[in-house]
RNA sequence: UCCGGGGUGGCGAAAUUGGUAGACGCACAGGACUUAAAAUCCUGAGGGGUGAACAACUCCGUGUCGGUUCGAGUCCGACCCUCGGUACCA
């Protein structure tokens, strides 16, 4: 007996593969990879080990990988296609607080559990290659690459990253200044003349100007934290409903001293450079919101007490400038108390009070409402030196983006004008609106720039500007577009404003409380001063911890306290040449590893640099990594700062590629049912029995079903394992590839997989009699028939491959395997094109088919089957023919068949004849081999 | 609110990018083999209508309504539902 085996073929190749390292990619340095071929890098984004193991929906992006990996082997390519762990972070520090496990012991024992679920996926890995970012010959460099963005800075006017030793260099050859306000002035810029030297300054100066432009400084900034996970989090780590991305704890606003990553310069790149990658449009799309650009003015308002204090605003409607009639400042702006009167002081700072109490939560609650007070002060309408306009303060104006202070013109902003009408203050209309719109609110347009304010709506449309003009100029009549120029001009003329693009990025906050990351490479001397670790004295190896548990956690009121805090002094404590230094505590978020891993993976051993420049520029070259496949929920995480840190590197000539990674490809979510029983508890879903009626039940009660994620606390998880221990990994990977297109979101259904199960089986028996193990394989030539259809299939499957269309290349195999049913023997040819195109996709019966066929070498590295033209060229073609569009006859005609021949026969069918008697044909539309349409008349 | 994706049989889906809608698979039904079941194999099937007919023909069908076209799942306009992203961004 000879059937098919799984459970044997599977381990048995899995082990060949391992014992003869099939899949080792070999190294340039070394002379063991030839870098003539072509490469093709192929990368999924590496997991982090939790504790939880691998449900069915994880290995969806990996197989994907796999079946491209494999299929490049095949076509000629170097393949580089590698696997690590992103060990380090909350998820890795959660799990071992919950066992009581020290996050090291805890995140290999994981690793190793992963590995190995991985490894039964059939998954042609080069593990010789695997990283782990918590390896400290790996942080190592992550650290490395810190010291270089603390060390460098970005110079505006080539927009680029520079070492910081060039600016002080441009310090100390006077072409850079320092102006009153602390800012660094270039010799072409005005006011050069009469700012400060930078000889001027003491050595400790020197250090604060230059953290100005450091790419990693230290600042005091906001923070969202987080008490429920004990440690402050970045922007992108927040949900938009005020909770933290990880665990959904609630997050709070509070100042405090913070390392920050200035990626606000690389703005602009980041967002233009998108165009240049092959992504998803929708992640594209999500990139560039979040970096959110828009483009406006700055104006300067003065104080009314002083005509020399300002106030600037952002707008991206400066052509409204005139209908400006107040002004409102974010309760934290640094000007309030300065401008607050003794009458209003109580108001101001109970309202303050009360909104730096709030959560986030509960100011996204509170949205829309529009509360704010008066600060008492005013300013002078920059355009209508008579007109006051009065400070208020309000928490509708955040102070992270632009400069915390809005100029309200309520008749053209519904948020200025909900806020006017609720505080009774002046509307203005200075846009005449679309006629559409005062139609609808049933106005003339006299009655409008009367009283916009007799409407329950701003005007927030484009017109032609009204009321706009004073002694100097006149915008009335004029286009909001020209307008805008015109007044951004006029403001630029008169030094009270100018141009500005404005992002939404913010610089990324990088330092967190907890105790699993990478430490710092920073000392801390005294006085405050900064210096980074030598080169020579890395790693800064995380120090052993008993109690490594977050130190503030679930305090709310508690002010974050870095983990590390309580390591041993001798780690804490450092003494160079006398001087005695404290280690910088926090540690580097959960992005820090995967911003580089990619590079890494080029040379993962190298001791001497982060990855050698030969192996980087071959692997890397070009366009970066050829094919990255991941979960859409990186999107704006990962995915930038990565881009970020890998400008940077191109910048400073580290690595090859402006951008990482060339073509970003989206796998969706396996989805599942799970069941609730009328407490709402959940119910193990693989017991549920569906009833007639189409409701479903769990030991007799009824339960209720939803769709969604697939995890343990649902009960509703399938581990790979369990799948493959049943089907064999081969038909685990097919199934999972015949869901349905991989970008898809899925809903996972295990009653299916018998589908694909028995086409295997069925592949199987027409290669092997199972009675007596004889190869069912003839070495005669294919007959017309047969090589017309392999051919096809091997040129859909091509394309299919090619675009990464699974799913349809499985149903072409399953169509060419069908066929074989129905013969004694397989002709040699046609089983060898089939085993071949089955290889990236059931790799493990291929390898056995191909043995079996007498070939001693593994398949992994055979030849794809090429689609021979002359033979598809022979194809007859199927021709259709309408009547006004409706079917009436199919033909089947050679591929040279002519218009004439086609409609001599058409004109034979009996169908076509009975539905062309009694009328006129008008019009003859002819489609080279695809269709006839009489077009007739009665 | 704005931005993006998606609505095709009982289900997962396919459709050469404007040219026979539903390939392939699941589930289902009937049959063969079997003491029986499983496994396997064969056959059927979008919905309706005219047929004695498993012949043949025919009408309707891709979220809704309208349009362009000889011809629309595919293009255009309006709308509905759904899934993501965003969160008062001046």
């Amino acid at each position: 007996m000879y059937p098919y085996d799984f459970q044997k073929l599977e381990s048995k190749w899995q082990k060949a593969w391992d014992d003869q390292q099939t899949f080792k990619v070999g190294s340039i340095k070394e002379g063991t990879l030839d870098p003539s071929k072509p490469k093709y890098y192929v990368l999924d984004m590496f997991p982090y080990p939790s504790g939880k193991g691998l449900h069915v929906g994880h290995p969806l992006g990996y197989i994907a990988t796999d079946i491209v990996a494999r299929y490049k082997r095949m076509c000629g390519f170097n393949v580089l296609h590698p696997m690590g762990f992103d060990a380090f972070g909350l998820p890795a520090e959660q799990f071992a607080i919950e066992t009581g496990t020290h996050p090291a012991i805890t995140t290999d024992q994981n690793i190793d559990n992963m590995r190995n679920q991985l490894r039964a996926c059939g998954l042609s890995y080069d593990w010789s290659r695997e990283i782990k970012t918590t390896d400290p010959s790996y942080y190592k460099w992550t650290q490395w690459i810190f010291i270089k963005l603390y060390n460098s800075w970005f110079d505006e006017i080539d927009q680029k990253a520079k070492p910081i030793e060039k600016l002080i260099q441009s310090y100390e050859n006077d072409e850079y200044r320092i102006d009153p306000k602390g800012n660094r002035i270039a010799k072409s810029d005005v006011g050069f003349q009469h700012a400060k030297k930078w000889k001027t300054f003491s050595s400790q100066e020197q250090e604060a100007i230059l953290s100005k432009d450091r790419l990693a400084f230290l600042d005091d900034v906001t923070v969202n934290w987080c008490p429920g996970l004990g440690t402050v989090l970045a922007n992108e780590e927040v949900t938009a409903d005020g909770r933290s991305e990880r665990g959904n704890y609630p997050v709070f606003k509070k100042p405090l001293k913070q390392w920050m990553l200035r990626i606000t310069k690389y703005a602009d790149r980041l967002e233009k450079d998108l165009k240049d990658v092959d992504w998803p449009e929708a992640v594209k799309q999500m990139q560039t919101n979040w970096i959110g650009k828009s483009e406006g003015a700055i104006v300067q308002f003065s104080l009314e007490r002083n005509k020399e204090e300002k106030v600037s605003v952002f707008t991206t409607r400066p052509d409204t400038l005139f209908g400006c009639t107040f002004m409102v400042l974010a309760p934290e702006h640094p000007l309030v108390d300065h401008l607050v009167t003794d009458e209003q002081r109580q108001a101001v700072f109970a309202f303050r009070e009360k909104m730096a109490a709030k959560s986030d939560v509960e100011r996204q609650s509170d949205q829309k409402a529009k509360e704010g007070v008066f600060t008492g002060s005013y300013a002078v309408h920059p355009t209508m030196p008579d007109r006051r306009v009065p400070i208020w303060i309000a928490d509708y104006v955040l102070m992270g983006y632009g400069f915390g202070a809005v100029m309200a013109v309520p008749a053209h902003d519904q948020r200025d004008f909900d806020f006017a009408k609720k505080h009774l203050l002046k509307i203005r209309a200075v846009v005449e609106p679309h006629p559409k719109f005062l139609k609808e609110h049933a106005l003339s347009l006299m009655e409008y720039l009367e009283d916009p304010g007799a409407l329950d709506v701003a005007y927030e449309g484009e017109g032609v500007s009204a009321q706009s003009d004073n002694l100097e100029i006149d915008f009335n009549g004029v286009t909001t577009n020209r307008a805008k120029e015109k007044m951004i001009e006029y403001l630029e003329k008169k030094e009270i404003g100018q141009k500005k693009i404005q992002y939404k990025l913010r610089d990324w906050l990088f330092s967190r409380q907890r105790y699993w990351g990478e430490p710092f490479p920073v000392l801390h001397g005294s006085g405050g001063s900064i210096q980074v670790v030598q080169e020579k004295d890395l790693p800064v190896i995380l120090p052993e911890m008993e109690d490594f548990k977050p130190t503030a956690l679930n305090d709310e009121n508690a002010s974050p306290q870095p983990s590390l805090g309580r390591a041993k002094e001798d780690w804490k404590e450092v003494t160079i040449d006398g001087n005695s230094y404290i280690r910088e505590l926090n540690t580097m978020p959960q992005w820090a590893g995967s911003c580089w891993y990619y590079l890494r993976f080029t040379d993962p051993t190298n001791k001497n640099t982060f990855a050698d420049e030969k192996e980087e520029n071959y692997w890397m070259g070009n366009n970066g990594v050829d094919l990255y496949v991941g979960g859409v929920e990186h999107a704006v995480l990962h995915l930038l700062y990565a881009r970020f840190w890998h400008k940077v590197l191109f910048d400073l000539g580290f690595v090859s590629t402006n951008e990482p990674f060339g073509k970003l490809f989206n796998q969706g979510y396996i989805q599942a049912y799970s069941y609730q029983d009328d407490r709402g508890m959940y119910v193990p879903a693989f017991d549920v029995q569906e009833e007639e009626d189409g409701t479903f039940t769990y030991e007799g009660q009824k339960v209720t079903r939803q769709l969604g994620k697939m995890g343990k606390s649902l009960k509703n998880s399938i581990s790979p394992d369990e799948v493959i221990d049943m089907f064999g990994c081969d038909t685990f990977r097919l199934f999972e590839m015949y869901l349905g297109p991989i970008e898809q979101s899925k809903t996972w259904d295990t009653e299916a997989i018998v589908g694909v199960h028995r086409f295997l089986q069925r592949a199987w028996r027409n290669f092997v009699d199972e009675e007596s193990g004889e190869l069912l394989i003839v070495d005669t030539k294919m007959d017309d028939k047969l090589s017309l259809i392999v051919n096809k299939t091997i040129a859909m499957a091509t394309k299919d491959m090619n675009e990464m269309k699974f799913n349809t290349a499985i149903a072409h195999l399953i169509q060419l395997n069908n066929l074989f049913v129905s013969m004694d023997k397989i002709p040699l040819e046609a089983a060898r094109a089939f085993v071949l195109m089955l290889n990236p996709l059931a790799p493990h019966m291929a390898e056995e088919l191909w043995q079996k066929l007498g070939y001693k070498e593994s398949i992994a590295y055979a030849s794809w089957p090429k689609a021979d033209q002359n033979i598809l060229s022979q194809d007859k073609v199927q021709v259709v023919v309408q009547i006004n569009g409706k079917r009436r006859a199919n033909l089947e005609v050679d591929g040279s068949a002519t218009q004439e021949d086609i409609e001599l026969l058409a004109k034979q069918d009996e169908n076509v004849k009975k539905h062309l008697e009694g009328v006129t044909v008008v019009k003859t539309i002819y489609v080279p081999k695809k269709l006839v349409n009489y077009v007739v008349k009665p």
